[in-house]
DNA sequence: TCTGGGGTCCTAGGACCC
DNA sequence: TCTGGGGTCCTAGGACCC
């Protein structure tokens, strides 16, 4: 059996940790750049705000109902995940963190098969909430499919408490036919109206679709998604986290940047995050891939966006290079009169450092500048981000992004630690 | 005025090999 | 009139997730 335990809205729940007057009111998180709202506590919600809406739109209903705004608080948000994920591993170490706020365990084997799932269940959202302050949601079921399927169940429906478990045929049906497909894990925009114009709305209707059809129209993976609605397991349990096989950096900027100057130390940070991603997952890159944009949004402003992929000589983690090769590309796409509003940076053909090809004519002394990148790392880890870093970022940080309702770094930085009065 | 960021997997089609 | 068969690798684009 997988259970999945979902943190319930979990940024607006830990910015409600630390500040219990937050309690019972509306409270919203937002993108960055203080964009869009993506985060709503059970209040924000009940009155209407959408997952999603730019806060502009919602100013309105944000004051006539004093709905409470932060801007995200990622270092919060992530100490958070690891302390919800903690516990969760005082139960069973079967647990695949498969995002900031969401785990799936696997249920074999832990005390659950002596009582009863739906008890253990019960205790471990009581025990996450007791140590760590969040709530969540569980859901338990034979397939990870049927398990997201019960766990939207259990937030939805109030005398579900929290814990939703499938574990009968009966209770599957039930499951299902009160799922509309839109609703399945697996299924987006594009799949549903598709799957509504066939005649099938809901789980159970898509359960009992024929194989054949399926597949021909959702390709292998809609399959899989069939199978597990049936009751069997494809997508196992993943407990160690694959190296990634892309690694990107962007940003929308807070006031839009004119000259290629500002872009370029833009850039250069992104290219500075990407390199210190790359170095602690031990890769290097082979590809690097740079985009420009103006704001997709205005309707007055005159369009462009470009973006160009370099083939590197040899794999790279070095923060420096990445960079001289980034500008060449922005040169290559940057055009002067246009207003930008976004920049970003990818690389990708990701290979383990210890097994890149070199290049026989290669002009780069590597041994040297892997001792710098540690060397920088070190100092960086110690004495705090960027503290340390090349001049191509410039000395004012560019394209800042707004953060104007930020929260203190309650759990990662002791002058911002939570204070209390006796 | 104001609209996020970071990923994965699959398929089809082109280029190429013998 | 009529032009094989079997395969790999790469990329772009589409769909999805949080």
């Amino acid at each position: 059996m997988f259970a999945i335990v979902d943190c319930n809205n979990f940024y607006a729940s830990c910015e409600r940790v630390f500040n219990p007057t937050l309690e019972k009111r509306p409270v919203v998180v937002l993108s960055n750049n203080d964009g869009c709202i993506i985060a709503r506590s059970a209040e924000a919600k009940a009155i209407g705000i959408k997952m999603g809406t730019p806060v502009f739109e919602a100013r309105k209903m944000i004051k006539k109902h004093n709905i409470v705004v932060f801007s995200s608080n990622y270092p919060l948000y992530g100490d958070m995940s690891n302390r919800v994920m903690e516990t969760l591993r005082s139960i069973t170490p079967d647990v695949e963190v498969y995002s900031i706020d969401e785990a799936f365990l696997n249920l074999r084997g832990t005390k659950a098969m002596c009582g009863s799932l739906n008890t253990l269940s019960r205790d471990l959202r009581t025990k996450v909430k007791k140590w760590t302050g969040i709530p969540v949601s569980i859901g338990v079921a034979p397939t990870k499919t049927l398990a997201k399927i019960g766990n939207r169940l259990a937030k939805k429906r109030a005398e579900a408490a929290g814990v939703y478990v499938l574990n009968s045929e009966s209770a599957i049906r039930q499951a299902l036919e009160a799922t509309p497909v839109e609703d399945i894990w697996g299924i987006g925009r594009q799949y549903a109206a598709f799957l509504y114009q066939s005649g099938i709305e809901n789980a159970w209707q898509l359960r009992q679709a024929r194989e054949s059809w399926v597949k021909q129209h959702m390709s292998v993976v809609g399959q899989r998604l069939h199978m597990e609605l049936r009751g069997v397991s494809c997508l196992p349990l993943e407990m160690l986290d694959p190296p990634k096989k892309m690694i990107g950096s962007s940003r929308s900027f807070a006031k839009p940047l004119a000259t290629l100057n500002a872009v370029e130390e833009a850039v250069a940070t992104y290219v500075t995050r990407i390199g210190e991603k790359l170095r602690k997952q031990r890769s290097c890159a082979q590809v690097i891939t740079v985009f420009v944009r103006t704001n997709r949004f205005s309707k007055h402003a005159v369009q462009y966006a470009n973006a160009r992929t370099l083939q590197m000589p040899v794999p790279t983690d070095s923060t420096p290079e990445m960079i001289s090769y980034a500008f060449r590309i922005l040169q290559m796409i940057y055009r002067e009169g246009y207003a930008y509003k976004k920049a970003g940076v990818m690389v990708g053909g990701l290979v383990p450092s210890y097994d890149c090809q070199q290049h026989l004519f290669d002009q780069v002394d590597r041994k040297k500048a892997i001792r710098a990148m540690q060397a920088m790392d070190e100092i960086n880890e110690k004495m705090g981000r960027f503290k340390v870093r090349s001049a191509a970022m410039g000395f004012k940080a560019q394209g800042e992004t707004r953060q104007q309702k930020l929260s203190p770094n309650y759990t990662s930085n002791w002058s911002e630690i939570l204070e209390v009065q006796v």
